[in-house]
RNA sequence: GCGCCUGUAGCUCAGUGGAUGAGAGCGUCUGCCUUCUAAGCAGAGGGCCGCAGGUUCGAAUCCUGCCAGGCGCGCCA
């Protein structure tokens, strides 16, 4: 509907030499409900092409609207006008509007604002990629629940999306650990998670380097073994990331993450990825051997005659070392190939596990699998923090050297600031911290962070404690289940609602609110909707929803017929105050569904759910709905199942559960 | 040194393509539960939008310079 008057709006611009595209006309909400109902700014900007006043362009192309109008081609627009300095505002037949948007909810349910699923081009999204030889902190909580809520964004704008986790199991990391199991002799306590363990011997080792050099041969030696494979090192190595792997799975599952691949750093090795990228490179000219200067014997990637490069003390990029071995840049440049179907080679998959939403989780291997579809992606978002800026960029411009131009266009990093403590979250975990410090960096190897399982239990928790306040009628396991639910609300919103580019100062109180700018104050608007349509089926007002139904928990159930009215039963009075400003805010789901994807800013669409549950919130305060006239009533309640339904859908896309009850 | 990012209320942050209120949450203060869940709402207080120039009818937003902070610039991953 918003395109019709897109369009309504660039053919009267252009009526009058503005040569302009429906999709540069921009429309927003006006500030004050005597502006209209939405408006157009476009004639301001209109004024420097045309050469004069903003308010003069506004008026002709308000004339020319009229005309639409009386034609009855823009059903939702009662009237336009032209306002100071040079707006043409558009006054809605709130009625109509309303009408409308609750047929389409009927009909489209939870999926309403989504394109129908898997008609678009496929993309890849890589996230999580924890180092599998630790415990998941809080920083790569950010990576996975904005990775899932991108891949999230992409599916309701009806893209094939699988996600991938990369493991790298055969780097430094898994090594030291293997190092730690053989030196230090340390197995896990009892009922000690594998991850905490390693969490601690992870810093032991390190410690233990500090102290004793000696002891960082012996990580060479479990790197070269670990590499060469087919002995009892290389084993050790793979149980330690298989079994850490299954923490972090652990860890995310809970928060509703699932993925559809793993791929093993060790599988890239076997089958060959980088030597096929290798001979490519170097057919092409990208990849040189260095036969002077400090890279000497090196194959590197020149960037020196790049802009952006130039500047860089030193440009060129090793991707093979004098030793002959490959850099972890040189491997994720064929990975990156691969992704795209570019690389001319496949691994084997086979089923890895099932996963709580019922899906399988595959993964490659080299021997023993089947083929697979993975990969062959039109674009391929990898998510990881801007401190790997330099090695996406060199990423991009090998796809570029190669010649595949376009899929350097659509290899997009994900760049995302870090999360840090904060300097009283630093003192809380015994930490010295001076009175004027910022944020504390956290350190793997120091052992200094937040654990995530730490955190979501943390958050259980409380929310735990709040729902036995408030239900202590619900049985045990249901009010677990609340409280889980609102958990992972507090937890995902924390974790996608600032920029990509703010730094996460993290604070427990701040994470762990469930007041205020939080995911649980989302979750209630939707819980007090359900609530309301509760009494009212109670009372006979409303027709039971349909038996077996799953709750609105997760997933996209598809449009159940229940309370939502069809297009005859549309608002009895003016639709005006909270009512008109909930409608108005529905209406814009699928404009910022399609910003957020567009921009690649899960935040953006976080905040739409704040200002939507908030214009509900709004709405219960003032309207009551129960208690109406019969015909007012009706409506309303049409209206609060419509969000209801409209919120769970947006709530899906941040990956956040909707409870019935909370 | 070079590059990227950031500087908005006491704190944490949002303000995409210039324009019609500089906003939210937390914290502080005052009110509101015999009417659909107070995890809520209404109100008060609190801001030379880092500084200085520039462009424009108009700048938190664009340009330049400066100041402050973070990160990056490995034959690590």
């Amino acid at each position: 509907m918003q395109q019709l008057l897109r369009e309504a709006v660039a053919r009267a611009a252009n009526e009058i030499g503005a040569g302009v595209t429906p999709e540069e006309v921009s429309l927003e909400t006006p500030p004050r409900e005597e502006f209209g109902d939405l408006s157009s700014p476009l004639c301001l900007t209109l004024a420097r092409v045309l050469r004069r006043p903003p308010l003069e362009i506004a008026r002709q192309v308000v004339e020319r609207l009229e005309q639409v109008i009386s034609r009855g081609e823009l059903p939702w627009v009662g009237e336009a006008t032209a306002a100071a300095p040079g707006y043409v505002n558009f006054r809605f037949d709130m009625g109509k509007v309303a009408g409308d948007l609750l047929a389409e909810v009927a009909e489209r349910g939870e999926e309403y604002g989504r394109r129908r699923p898997g008609s678009g081009p496929k993309v890849v999204i890589e996230h999580t990629n924890i180092n599998p030889n630790k415990a998941a902190h809080i920083g790569h909580l950010r990576n996975a629940c904005l990775g899932d809520t991108l891949a999230r964004l992409y599916r309701a704008r009806g893209y094939r999306v699988e996600v991938q986790n990369y493991i790298d199991d055969t780097g430094v990391q898994v090594a030291d650990i293997v190092v730690g199991l053989e030196r230090l002799g340390r197995r896990p306590r009892p009922g000690e998670p594998f991850d905490y363990f390693c969490w601690d011997l992870y810093t032991e080792v390190q410690e233990l380097y500090e102290r004793d050099p000696e002891a960082r041969e012996g990580r060479r030696r479990v790197l070269s073994l670990i590499e060469e494979g087919d002995n009892e090192v290389a084993r050790t190595a793979r149980e330690v990331a298989e079994a850490i792997v299954r923490e972090h799975l652990h860890t995310m599952w809970p928060l509703g993450i699932y993925y559809d691949l793993l791929t093993w750093e060790s599988d890239i090795l076997r089958a060959g990825f980088f030597r096929h990228a290798f001979e490519k490179l170097r057919e092409q000219g990208t990849l040189v051997k260095e036969e002077t200067g400090p890279n000497a014997g090196c194959w590197v990637v020149k960037l020196s005659d790049l802009p952006e490069f130039a500047d860089l003390e030193n440009p060129d990029k090793v991707l093979v070392r004098s030793d002959g071995t490959a850099t972890y840049t040189a491997k994720d440049i064929a990975y990156q190939l691969w992704k795209f179907g570019l690389l001319g080679r496949d691994f084997r998959y086979r089923p890895y596990t099932r996963q709580p939403d019922g899906s399988t989780l595959w993964t490659s291997t080299t021997r023993d699998g089947q083929e697979g579809d993975f990969g062959r992606a039109w674009r391929v978002i990898n998510v990881i923090d801007v401190r790997q800026k330099y090695l996406q960029d060199v990423l991009r411009y090998s796809l570029r050297r190669l010649g595949y131009e376009e899929a350097a266009r659509n290899s997009i990093h994900f760049a995302y600031e870090v999360v840090a403590l904060s300097a009283r979250a630093a003192r809380e975990l015994g930490l010295e911290v001076g009175d004027d410090a910022g944020a504390v960096a956290m350190s793997g190897r120091k052992g200094v962070g937040v654990k995530a399982k730490d955190l979501l239990a943390a958050a259980q928790r409380l929310a735990l404690r709040e729902v036995e306040a408030r239900h202590a009628d619900l049985e045990a396991h249901r009010r677990e289940e609340i409280a889980r639910a609102i958990a992972c609300g507090a937890v995902r919103y924390y974790m996608v609602r600032f920029h990509p580019n703010t730094l996460v100062a993290f604070d427990f109180d701040e994470a762990l609110s469930m007041q205020g700018n939080s995911g649980p104050y989302l979750q209630y608007a939707h819980a007090r909707a359900c609530s309301i349509l509760a009494r009212a089926r109670e009372r006979g007002l409303l027709a039971e929803p349909p038996a077996g139904r799953s709750p609105a928990a997760s997933g996209a159930a598809s449009g159940t017929p229940g309370a939502v009215a069809g297009p005859a039963s549309g608002a009895p009075g003016a639709v005006a105050g909270p009512a008109r400003a909930l409608v108005l805010k529905m209406i814009e789901m699928p404009l910022v569904l399609d910003k957020a994807c567009e921009l690649n800013l899960p935040s953006l669409f976080a905040d739409y759910v704040y200002g939507l549950a908030q214009a509900f919130t709004n709405f219960y305060e003032t309207t009551p709905v129960l208690a109406a006239e019969p015909g007012e009533r009706d409506f309303r309640l049409a209206l609060v199942d419509a969000f209801r339904r409209v919120m769970a859908g947006a709530l899906d896309v941040l990956g956040i559960p909707a409870p019935e009850v909370m």
